[in-house]
DNA sequence: ACAATTTATGAAAACGTTTTCATAAATTCG
DNA sequence: CGAATTTATGAAAACGTTTTCATAAATTGT
């Protein structure tokens, strides 16, 4: 080894070992050829040695990185840390590293990180964007240079080409409706996300035929859907519930915001679920411990990491074809709690 | 371009300009001279042919990588979550990518994944440890090729050489012991997680300490240290209540579980805080949203992050010293609630 | 025993970038 | 104006790995 040489080399091995290069590559990799005895004279002294390879000289040689790249819009955010931990350990059993950028729902910062990630030279992504992207071209790129790229959860519409995994939002509107529904609520309103988001479109539309199925009238009135944040939260609970019409259930597309309403609730002496009954969307934690516990709609987190893992080995290991394939729905499931009995 | 070429390198931008790759790359990173107008001409020859610098390639000549190696527990955790947001932010503000692992608190795994990280060639490590890592030796490596290695949280012991930052975990443990005596409770019990790990053991040492400085009976007979998980605290809290002297005080070093305490004295018509007054441990959001709400200790993850991020730059920035830096330690702070009342 | 095949190894090129060493052109200075 | 300096560019080597092309040795089959 060189006098200033940080890093063990294949060439130190080899020199080591007085063998070539080559022989010392096929034995660490046992591709090819070795004599037995070889192959573990080299393990013997790659360990001796504490050598490493240098994953980045062969990811230069071998055009793969063995990294994954994810952009998501923030990790703290509760179906997001689940997805992210399944998926990184399940990429990790398949000898892949995780890189992750969050965008903090900032498309622009969305862009920069697909940039970013493809210099890295990831061998696929994954990504879910922000509420606000609308263009999606700078996710072309990946496209066209062969790169899987697979969407989940905040997905771009129908028209963009690309493989997709989303929750069954439309039925989990649907399921929250007819719920309320059958708990017995007329006056039913809806606080959701921005319907320029996918999941809050269908979410939206998936409550809205849930209520013409069960004959509850369309109050567009109790309709708001906007930033999902606890002033605006606030603000809509202020108005809904200053009208002459007041809502007698509730669905809030965000268990966060769901938390919210029943604080507000508590404060102005709205009773749940006698006054009010309360939906909630994805199964936080939370929803289950505050009191009364809030009914929810599950999305499954882990099964939807397991489902993307596994679609995105598939799109590594067989040739990128530029077939439509149609989007993966996972499926939800109503929880019902103390909220809305 | 070559026919069956993938991506633009900066022969091709050369190619096109009639320049040498030397100039291109000095023009790309503006290094040395290059004349303004050929600079100008490169950049906008990149742009139109869409070329992305090969960062293996770069990090190859260069030797870095411009990447982070972070191991954690686990990321869903709630303390972790937002550590990691912050931190990732900050780096990709850098100029760094983050790339995740999770030990899923299997010292296994963790050493599995600090030798997958020194592969890649990351350019400083981050690290958050098992609870049952009492073998640091698989991180020597790092500091063996002055590979900045900055440990957090849960942290090796003071004769384990290396950069540590960590909560102020004793003064938490004495603040909580504190609270509960000024709260007037007098039997009072800690239910914690194993003394392997630094965290718990300064959690304890605090609690004690407090209690003795204010009078408080130490009684070892409702000290539980022990895994922190629903059953553990459960089976805790049966052997609690079901011994003669209950105790009217309690301190949870985590906040999950001290829901957990919360649901058994609800099921079991303990009153809190009339009986039963309690502290948990991170101010997870869950806390301020149960009702009663629960008292608990706040560890500024954010501030956390920062403090990370600005001591691995400098660590990155300045060379590589031997000499020992004490551990930061960042502030705590009990927030109080109902739970106390 | 000899050809055909299989096993084992090495030399050298390649991946795409950066940097050192030259050298040429332009500028500054006395 | 000529020497010294600064600016601008190119050729070539280097980073550490893998793989193709050779070739030699061992094994198999007839």
């Amino acid at each position: 080894m060189k006098e200033n040489q940080q890093h063990h080399t294949i060439l130190d091995l080899a020199a080591a070992l007085k063998l070539s290069p080559a022989t010392v590559s096929r034995a660490l990799n046992n591709t090819s050829y070795v004599k037995k005895e070889t192959q573990q004279r080299v393990m013997e002294m790659a360990l001796k040695l504490g050598y490493r390879k240098n994953t980045m000289a062969a990811g230069l040689r071998n055009n793969k990185t063995n990294t994954i790249g994810l952009i998501l819009p923030k990790i703290s955010m509760y179906f997001h840390a689940e997805v992210v931990t399944v998926v990184q350990n399940l990429l990790h059993a398949q000898g892949y590293n995780l890189i992750i950028g969050q965008s903090n729902d900032d498309p622009a910062m969305e862009k920069e990180l697909a940039e970013t990630f493809f210099s890295s030279r990831v061998d696929a992504m994954i990504v879910s964007c922000t509420l606000q992207t609308e263009d999606f071209s700078h996710f072309d790129i990946f496209a066209d240079h062969q790169i899987p790229i697979l969407f989940y959860d905040r997905v771009p519409p129908g028209n963009y080409r690309a493989r997709v995994i989303k929750g069954d939002d439309f039925n989990g509107g649907f399921l929250a409706a007819q719920h309320l529904a059958e708990a017995g609520c007329n006056k039913i309103g809806i606080i959701n996300g921005p319907l320029t988001s996918n999941i809050y479109e269908a979410r939206a539309a998936g409550f809205i035929g849930g209520l013409q199925f069960f004959d509850v009238p369309v109050r567009n009135a109790l309709f708001y859907h906007q930033q999902l944040n606890t002033e605006q939260t606030l603000k809509a609970l202020k108005k809904l519930f200053s009208d002459k019409v007041k809502p007698d259930g509730l669905f809030v597309t965000s268990d966060r915001n769901a938390v919210t309403v029943l604080q507000y609730a508590k404060e102005n002496g709205i009773r749940i679920p006698d006054d009010l009954c309360l939906v909630g969307y994805s199964n936080d934690p939370v929803t289950a411990v505050v009191s009364p516990s809030i009914t929810t709609i599950d999305q499954f987190p882990a099964l939807f990491g397991d489902k993307l893992v596994e679609t995105l080995l598939e799109m590594i290991r067989s040739p990128q074809t530029n077939e439509f394939v149609p989007a993966v729905v996972t499926p939800v499931t109503l929880i019902s709690r103390e909220s809305t009995r």
